[in-house]
DNA sequence: TGTTAGCACTCATGTTTTTGGAGTGCTAAC
DNA sequence: GTTAGCACTCCAAAAACATGAGTGCTAACA
């Protein structure tokens, strides 16, 4: 088959964007009478069944309108969408109170990009790659008890409560503070391997045992932070849209949300498939996720600098609303970007 | 009219007991055939009629079965279920292993028992009531942030970090640190009033401000505590029931479950109404959500002693297994009770 | 007096038929 | 290359019809 030429584009483009809209079959007769290229709806026929052959519409059954492919949504997507001029619009009623909880904020995020978008959303906490550690404290809480502060990189903070054998001076206490923050300090939680831990305990002589359980303790600091934490809102938005609400694939759907391990999967590739631009359309197959086969997934990747970043992500229908949900996630990402970095 | 005699009591339990399973109406003609007092279907009609007017069950529309009324549902849970003797099934797979992380508990213990009743569930992590403080720790972290580690009873730590104006002196924090542990070791949080607040900074001199600081994440604290976690699961076996699944009524009811803030009200709710077994049954409207409405909800409290309290919830259809979710409740409150106690 | 058989009636549900309309492909004319 | 016209297809909604479960009532029976 020839290119596309110009008229073609224009076409396809119609018959995408109005199918955004109704979410029905779209019919030679609605393109013609909706553009200003004025052709008979027997050209637009035309037309119609040669961008079928080429794969970008099909109909989902003889005699009923077309319907965009994925393919088709691919070239929308890469190139038919008019670039609209980077206007910095304020996602209206954000409201981002400077709440110093970062989940919190996380939740009021998700929640109002949900609302004002009609898809599921989802966002991960930004995960700190950058694990050395900055200050290890122990603190007598009791008289068997410990309390072990680990920051890392990052301000990370972490506690545990250690359980002792036996009483331990506070002299010791400060001593093991010191060897500790001496030995430790700037190095990547990663990096302690078992030479450092036995050197350590050697030094720390007949107290090597908390020195023990307080690396443990930072080891247990370091895995909590492995699994990123996730948050989701309007997951029963597909509701809206008939073509996913049928009760079996509506169910699958939101118990992906629910249960949030497989959109941990999700987030993991979208930081893997790093583009220029950080933002990433999956259409129906593309996605990681099976259960979203019949969905689009918009990702965007926020940076808070020094490795840190977190991904917003947005489901819906195949018909989603490109333009608008592109843009809503770079705004969206530079507010988080600048609201992280003041606080 | 009269009260229920014996017989009626049979025929309406057998309609519950039946419609239970099926979730069809039922009509005279099944209950004849299937409870062992042999009588006819002309005169279960009869008896049936005298159910209806009494209010015990009703029919959905004229010419087919009965179905229980949320008052007939009531009776049947306060005094028609049969007793089972007190069995403690094991709830099998529940396999907790011993993790450390209570979250990763939570979540795993209501997973497992959505799987096993078909159910949606809600666990609200324990809150502690008991916000007394233990310890206070201030450490110095860089040259303009300090960390403040605040240990609650129940052992409950959360620390923050405080930027500083000013350098202070290694002395000054030591100082600083004696000052708050002794004024205010063993206070309710909440009692830290302005009188005491203006108190210690006066004492502090000239670092007043830190301790403004100190108390302000002392407050964060107690502030977190306040709004409580709440882990949810199968939201989406609602589906299983056709009664439930209509796309708008499902819709709101896992929203429901998806934003949580309402299943906070209905564990703050259960909480205040303890009663003596500490198991509750809300039909239909009783529940103080109005989303469920079409539910019923079974909630059981679970102790950890001193006050510290969580609540389980179960939210199925109003034709819910009651006698099986009770007894599972009752399984894992005393599962959760030795558990945690343990640890 | 309580129980039962019988019968006419109701109404939700499911199946089949009919109809309307939107959309297509093709052809012939412009 | 574009367009009007026409026959054809097929889905969706409406209509028509059949089915059957269930009821209420009455009259007969023990």
């Amino acid at each position: 088959m020839e290119q596309l030429d110009g008229r073609k584009k224009k076409i396809l483009r119609a018959i995408i964007k109005t199918y955004l809209e109704t979410g029905e079959p779209v019919g030679s007769r609605t393109i013609s009478k909706f553009t200003d290229l004025n052709l008979s709806s027997a050209t637009i026929r035309n037309e119609m069944s040669d961008l079928e052959e080429m794969g970008y519409i099909h109909q989902p059954h003889t005699s009923a309108g077309r319907i965009p492919s994925d393919k088709g949504y691919r070239l929308y997507v890469d190139a038919l969408m008019a670039e609209k001029d980077e206007e910095i619009a304020e996602i209206k009623g954000l409201m981002i109170e400077k709440t110093d909880k970062m989940e919190k904020v996380l939740k009021q995020v998700v929640k109002t990009l949900a609302q004002n978008t009609n898809y599921a959303t989802l966002i991960s906490a930004p995960s700190f790659s950058d694990d050395r550690l900055k200050f290890i404290q122990l603190s007598r809480l009791n008289r068997l008890q410990l309390v072990v502060v680990v920051v890392t990189a990052g301000n990370r903070i972490r506690n545990e409560i250690i359980d002792l054998d036996e009483q331990m001076s506070d002299d010791t206490i400060f001593k093991l503070n010191f060897l500790l923050n001496n030995s430790l300090n700037g190095i990547p939680a990663a990096e302690i391997n078992l030479g450092m831990i036995a050197q350590l305990k050697e030094q720390a002589g007949e107290y090597g045992s908390v020195v023990g359980s307080v690396l443990d303790a930072v080891a247990n600091v370091i895995q909590v932070d492995e699994d990123l934490e996730i948050y989701t809102s309007g997951a029963t938005n597909i509701f809206k849209y008939p073509e996913l609400s049928d009760s079996s694939k509506a169910s699958e759907f939101i118990s992906t949300f629910e249960e949030k391990q497989q959109l941990v999967d999700l987030v993991k590739e979208t930081m893997a498939d790093e583009e220029s631009t950080g933002i990433q359309v999956y259409i129906g197959d593309e996605a990681p996720i099976k259960t979203m086969k019949d969905c689009s997934v918009v990702t965007a990747t926020y940076e808070l600098g020094e490795g840190i970043r977190g991904t917003i992500g947005i489901v819906g229908p195949k018909r989603m609303d490109y333009e608008n949900v592109v843009d809503s996630l770079k705004v969206l990402r530079a507010q988080l970007d600048t609201m992280f970095r003041k606080t």
